[in-house]
DNA sequence: GTCACTGTCGTTTTT
DNA sequence: CGACAGTGAC
């Protein structure tokens, strides 16, 4: 059973007296070597299922995971803890009683305007979007420093929100266990006795909190087998700290560090190209893919407009798709805008394709909304939802919220209750709103939660024409149906916690297309024969450009282009009849002989990081000297050096 | 006071 | 395209 392994992947699976850090390449055989290493652990007896913890950052990982382990083992995975630190954290805390409402980015959102509202503060100057990604951010790093008083507040007030609205954002779920972790020596000591193994997948993508929780869960005795690969580290955005991976062998003792370096993915000609791209960072623990697999050189295109590039992707597709319609197919970018052309011209094409990300179905309006119902009476105190759902209800409007809100602050309480001693007659709407909620409770209590819905839908939502159209009709269907046999606890979970456009599982599924449009952050752990990273112009891959992230746009090019078995397309276009655009400099660095790559052209605007736009009236090459004409600050002469 | 309609604006990546 | 502010009809 373990003859399949190479060299490296073996060592990585049967040593267990040790923690290991496994540099896994992309490509490399990764999740192979994890359930590889579950079944060895289980065939010498090392552990039970149940000692073992497998943690992941997407559900993605988490099913494929479960799945393999389940198909080497021929076993039942119920008895496995594998699952998102998230998804984990807060099984973990229902068991010790704790159940909490969650906040996903937009509810977060909301009660961040609130506050600001609240506080009178300039809603220009205090984005909610950015302040609650701020926030977020802030929680991540571990020292508490705020860029202003007024800030400082809008936090406060949001942790407060948080915990009287008995609600956790997605880095609470984590705060608050690794909380009940710290204070309870008996919970976290039974946790170390009990998980001897502790698999961490993408470890290159865990965060300051992430950390602290496998800390609390390390007792020296148990083992920490993380796979990570440091060139694939792109969710820094989101407070990942790559200082983790490069400081495990540190952080565990004794500790052995395992590189697998041979790719069974792709040709040698695409990993060239990945591998050229990589060496440009400085962070690093450094590594060289290696491949066996011979195949065409990639192609990199230029297109005077984003129009021409989609028609050559779509013809090139087409032209795939007729020879051999068994092939996977991918058109990557570094932002979701980009898709857009891309499905009209493969609707013009009869290209059947999905669409992976983008919205997810939790996120659509008329779920949230027909939620906010099932969540006020899940939970009272949840103002959020409450503020959601009143407003949906009919009759009342934001006049009547705001009075709700006035009695809440002066009896300190949340808003159902507030709401609950409007008595008079002119609130006579809000009373028939309390008592709707108080019926669902009823309702919720039997359990049957696809019938709570159905029964929101018809009584609050059916005579609207919003949600009478048929893709909001069949939205709250699949809702409905996705309900079925649920309980409410395992509902709330799926709905918070579970994207499930995103599991679309294509392998066993032949009816589905073959062609897949997804950011290169949800391509993450794929692969495909053919890929097309479309797009690659500076100011979009890389997206910024400051210095501090440009090594992480390099890994998502990186990552980007590692996705692809057989054959290889990079493109990128000079105007999207908005702006104009010159190569991506990660283009420069592969493009030594074999492109000409044009950058700049007399007459083209720029977009410059101080200066604004401006139209090129001269260019010289070697040394590169150009002569703007800005919009703003008039003729100024570039150099290399200051053009970015 | 509520609601439906209209125009404008912006948009990285996600558990 | 979708969120959101502004406007006018009931």
């Amino acid at each position: 059973m373990f003859d399949s392994l190479n060299d490296q992947q073996k060592k990585a699976v049967e040593i267990c007296d040790k923690n290991l850090l496994i540099i896994a390449g992309a490509g490399s055989g990764k999740t192979k070597t994890l359930t590889y290493k579950i079944a060895y652990i289980l065939k010498n007896n090392l552990a039970k299922p149940w000692e073992i913890l497998a943690l992941t950052f997407t559900n993605k990982a988490a099913d494929e995971m479960k799945d393999r382990v389940a198909n080497i083992l021929d076993t039942s995975i119920d008895n496995f803890y594998i699952g998102t630190f998230h998804a984990l954290s807060l099984r973990f805390l229902r068991q010790i009683g704790k159940k909490y409402t969650i906040y996903d980015k937009h509810d977060q959102e909301m009660l961040v305007k609130e506050i600001i509202t609240y506080l009178n503060l300039d809603k220009n100057k205090f984005q909610p979007s950015k302040v609650a990604s701020y926030i977020s951010k802030i929680k991540n790093s571990s020292n508490l420093e705020f860029p202003t008083k007024e800030f400082e507040r809008i936090y406060k007030i949001y942790e407060e929100k948080l915990e009287s609205n008995n609600a956790v954002d997605f880095d609470n779920i984590l705060i608050k266990f690794i909380e009940e972790l710290k204070n309870n020596d008996k919970l976290r000591q039974n946790f170390q006795n009990q998980f001897k193994f502790i698999l961490i997948d993408e470890y290159q993508d865990t965060n300051n909190i992430q950390y602290e929780l496998i800390k609390e869960f390390y007792n020296g005795d148990n083992r920490i087998f993380a796979v990570g690969d440091e060139d694939q580290s792109i969710y820094a955005f989101r407070g990942a700290n790559i200082n983790n991976i490069l400081s495990f062998s540190n952080d565990f003792l004794p500790c052995e560090i395992i590189k697998l370096e041979k790719n069974y993915r792709s040709t040698k000609n695409i990993l060239n190209i990945a591998n050229t791209i990589i060496t440009h960072n400085k962070t690093r623990i450094g590594k060289n893919l290696y491949s066996d697999i011979s195949g065409v050189e990639p192609v990199i295109k230029e297109f005077a407009t984003n129009k021409d590039e989609a028609y050559f992707v779509s013809n090139q597709i087409k032209n795939i798709l007729m020879q051999n319609d068994n092939s996977s197919i991918a058109v990557l970018y570094r932002n979701n805008n980009l898709s857009r052309i891309f499905e009209e011209y493969f609707m013009q094409f009869g290209i059947a394709y999905k669409k992976i990300g983008a919205h997810k179905f939790f996120d659509k309006k008329e779920i949230k909304d027909i939620l906010s119902f099932i969540k006020i009476a899940y939970n009272e105190k949840d103002d959020v939802s409450f503020i959601r759902s009143i407003g949906n209800f009919g009759g009342i409007g934001l006049k009547t919220i705001d009075d709700i809100k006035k009695i809440a602050i002066d009896l300190n309480t949340n808003l159902f209750i507030a709401a609950s001693t409007l008595t008079q007659k002119k609130y006579a709407k809000v009373a028939r709103f309390i008592e709707f909620v108080k019926i669902l409770q009823k309702k919720l209590e039997f359990g049957n939660i696809s019938e709570c819905l159905k029964f929101v839908f018809d009584e609050v939502f059916s005579d609207k024409n919003f949600y009478r159209q048929d893709i909001r009709q069949s939205n709250i269907g699949e809702l409905i149906e996705f309900a079925k046999n649920m309980d409410i606890e395992s509902f709330m979970e799926n709905a918070s916690l579970y994207d499930y456009s995103q599991s679309i599982d294509g392998e066993n599924n032949l009816s589905l297309p073959n062609v897949s449009l997804m950011t290169i952050h949800a391509a993450k752990g794929l692969e495909f024969d053919h890929v097309f990273i479309v797009g690659l112009n500076e100011g979009i891959l890389p997206s910024l450009y400051q210095d501090s992230v440009i090594e992480e746009e390099r890994r998502i090019m990186y990552v980007g282009i590692t996705r692809a078995k057989k054959t290889l397309y990079l493109s990128y276009y000079l105007s999207d009849f908005h702006n104009s655009f010159i190569p991506s400099r990660f283009l420069k660095e592969i493009a030594v002989n074999k492109t000409q790559l044009k950058r700049y052209r007399i007459g083209e605007t720029i977009n410059h990081k101080d200066f604004g736009k401006g139209i090129i009236l001269n260019v010289k090459e070697k040394p590169l000297e150009l002569k703007v004409n800005f919009f703003k600050y008039g003729l100024k002469i570039l150099t290399e050096n200051d053009i970015f």
